[in-house]
DNA sequence: AAATGCCATTGTGCATACATGAAGGACTAA
DNA sequence: TTAGTCCTTCATGTATGCACAATGGCATTT
């Protein structure tokens, strides 16, 4: 977990899981004194929250009327997958050109190694979804870190605010696009590790706006999905 | 100007412009207190300004130790030319895919006439340097917000807090650079124009992309130039 | 003389009181 | 009944007091 040395980081972080969790519903209005007191703290930590997720984009914020949750529109959330598409293919090109740590090279043959294991299986089982899930989330964070450009590290986390822009969302019905999915891993890791930027950066460009596309073709059935759930 | 009806803004609005300008130099430290003072305002509004700076990236906080300038490194400059010219690139992709509208066309028109006015002179004079440089902010901002992508434009403004990685900066000795820029916007204008997404991109890329090679070889005088005049 | 530990200073983090402007309801007039 | 205005209410914006932790200087010890 992270620093979270003080209240205001504290409330920071809840209010950033509540909302990702959707235990605050898009649009709902966030008032200081009720969540201090749910929270347990004063109203200066909230105040400080509220402003930390409003530069983040998660919360809009209106003078002298508050804050509520952003209500994400479906454009933003493809714009969020075209955006995360080219960064993180820029990542990779960098990370390319530059060259990958031993560390790295071991950390990402270990996520396809894990992913390998997995899917090598067959069929994708329930509880295998959060390791597979932790395992592509690891391999996307050392590809980014590997290109040592701390503005897409900032900007590829931030378009991960938005619901259903997360590498945390995956489609598990189609196994067969998964598999494929893993597919375009291990050409991502072979691309970097051989140093070839254009075609890493090519692949990873695909591998994301396409996770877009199936988004984009089944955003009804999972918004739906979502708000019945609460 | 921006709306600035509190005065949380107004701070956040003076700070960000005192550090643009080297007012406030890199690694300096800011002080709720004096600054409160010196704005004449209670520390309420400053800690807001400073955390919305901070957010922004402008600003490194540490708990407990307050806020002080950010200093950026060689690569985070460069870095944010390669964000930025792949977050334009992908802006000037989707601006050609949907198609300009009567507005924006005449805007980016207007621009190309008034750089050519400018520049058919044969000559560039000090007193053009503002108008050329507002021009140059008016198209880039124009085809930003034809893209219709909130993430881009937000994430493209961010990238341009760290110095010399600005529209506004630029490189006036040498004429011939600023004609051959000038030639991209014609390019760049009618690619989107005629829906030649794959061209736009890549003309906006290298674009910018060389805009940060020109930086990286003059990195050296301009920071000195710069920190000698104050 | 150098190094280590203690203490004073001071600025941040948090709590809380006050001021101001927005939202909603009640009352009046048509 | 409906439209409009005034007023009440209350959440946000701002100011300020208090506690605590980090920094730097000083003294003590080796």
């Amino acid at each position: 977990m992270k620093t979270m040395n003080t209240l205001a980081d504290h409330v920071t972080h809840t209010l950033r899981s509540w909302i990702l969790q959707g235990i605050l519903q898009p649009g709902e209005r966030l008032e200081e004194i009720p969540l201090a007191e749910k929270l347990g703290v004063s109203r200066t930590p909230v105040r400080a929250a509220l402003a930390n997720l409003g530069n983040e984009g998660m919360l809009e914020h209106r003078t002298k009327r508050g804050y509520t949750v952003r209500v994400y529109q479906y454009e933003d959330i493809i714009g969020a997958y075209e955006v995360r598409a080219v960064l993180e293919g820029l990542a990779c090109r960098r990370a390319a050109q530059k060259g990958l740590t031993e560390l790295a090279i071991s950390k990402l043959k270990a996520c396809l190694a894990q992913g390998d294991a997995i899917l090598g299986k067959g069929v994708l089982l329930p509880e295998d979804h959060a390791p597979y899930q932790e395992m592509n989330v690891t391999l996307h964070e050392t590809l980014l870190s590997a290109a040592e450009n701390s503005w897409v590290t900032r900007f590829t986390t931030q378009a991960q605010t938005a619901p259903f822009a997360s590498d945390r969302i995956m489609l598990w019905e189609d196994h067969g696009i998964i598999m494929r999915s893993h597919q375009d891993h291990h050409r991502i890791v072979t691309a970097v590790i051989e140093k070839d930027a254009a075609r890493a950066e090519q692949l990873m460009r695909e591998h994301i706006y396409f996770a877009g596309l199936l988004l984009r073709d089944n955003y009804e059935r999972l918004s739906k999905k979502n708000t019945a759930g609460k």
